[in-house]
DNA sequence: TAGATTGTTAATCGATTAACAATC
DNA sequence: TAGATTGTTAATCGATTAACAATC
């Protein structure tokens, strides 16, 4: 009864309080603020507070959080507290940037499997990992039972590959690719287009 | 008096607005309507009449929208009908993939000055441009009323980078280190960060 | 014309904020 | 203790949706 869903929104806000725990730690503070949080973040002490209690009580009156234990139950409740396993599927230019990426792991995810069609780069070797060829990856991506894919591929073909994605068992997708691309409910898609970033400023600066 | 400041969230959806229309363009359509439009992007047609509404009325009753036209209008409105020069600041693996990105010409922008304060990256070509040290960087921006920066720095230097940036004129900053920066008034700051996509569907995943 | 779709209004829905008792 | 900060409630604010007259 009190099995209320949490807002999308908000589950979309704790990876960026559990970044901003991530930082704090590093710079050696154990304990910080919804004050602080919030000045950090740009957002206000209220909503960091209310945000939090949806998942439990996590700060002590008069004291606040400690950033460890926070960050901890974060991860939990995001499950980013174990590793993910994830295909990465075209092997060009940025692929070869994400597949070469260090901050995956400490963060949750493992770059497993790396697929492309190009006969030029199938075979390429990047750290522990071979390019394979497109044809292996739903057997691929199934028999490792990954359930997390990062899409690099042209805009055109990003389509196709989802939909390949999904029939091997994936349920997540990280879209490089400037399109939107459609998937059954139970599938979720997030987008990662630098360009869209950047059309959303030009509007406030004066020409 | 009907000088209302139209909302952020609003501004926010119109580059996917523009992006599904180049799209449908690219598909050889030529008309669209909100309803398609909404079943592209995952939302109501009502809601991209109304967002559309704020700039003007772009459409015509019972046929719909001009794609070419809808899309040159939403181009105007955000300002990336011409090409801004953009900075870009720090070649390792992502920043090297970004400056040889060719995805930005035709969307607005254009990578213009590369940075590096690594001696073996310094001098490094990259298409038509070179990467230059760090210390020039201020004013090389400053001089060529550079606008708009992209930092692909690691998170620790992040901060004191976008403060350059800012010295020199920048007033737009797309932040792909993952760490929140601080700016003052009349700088914008986005983020693009893989992991926090990755993190926002794990919640919503079985493990 | 008949059918379709816009632009807009009013109603609904949901998210944010302000405020404060509880308490460390 | 006195000061600080949480977790939560109620009020406010803003965004989305439903509905429809206008009209192509």
């Amino acid at each position: 009864m009190t099995e209320s869903k949490v807002p999308d929104i908000i589950i979309g806000r704790m990876p960026m309080y559990l970044r901003a725990l991530t930082r704090m730690a590093e710079e050696g503070k154990t304990i910080t603020s919804s004050q602080e949080l919030g000045t950090r973040l740009g957002l206000s002490s209220a909503q960091i507070r209310k945000d939090l209690s949806q998942f439990g009580e996590f700060g002590k009156q008069g004291t606040g959080y400690n950033i460890d234990f926070l960050a901890e139950q974060i991860r939990r409740i995001l499950k980013v507290d174990g590793l993910w396993e994830v295909a990465l599927i075209g092997i060009g230019h940025l692929g070869t940037a994400i597949a070469n990426y260090g901050g995956f792991v400490d963060r949750g995810f493992q770059v497993a499997a790396l697929f492309d069609n190009q006969p030029d780069i199938i075979g390429k070797q990047i750290g522990r990992l071979t390019v394979q060829p497109m044809q292996t990856m739903v057997e691929e991506i199934r028999h490792k039972k990954i359930r997390i894919a990062m899409i690099t591929v042209p805009a055109k073909v990003a389509q196709q590959v989802a939909d390949a994605c999904i029939e091997a068992g994936v349920r997540s997708i990280l879209c490089f690719a400037p399109t939107s691309i459609t998937t059954p409910k139970g599938v979720r898609v997030e987008y990662s287009d630098p360009v869209l970033h950047l059309q959303r400023m030009t509007y406030y600066l004066q020409s």
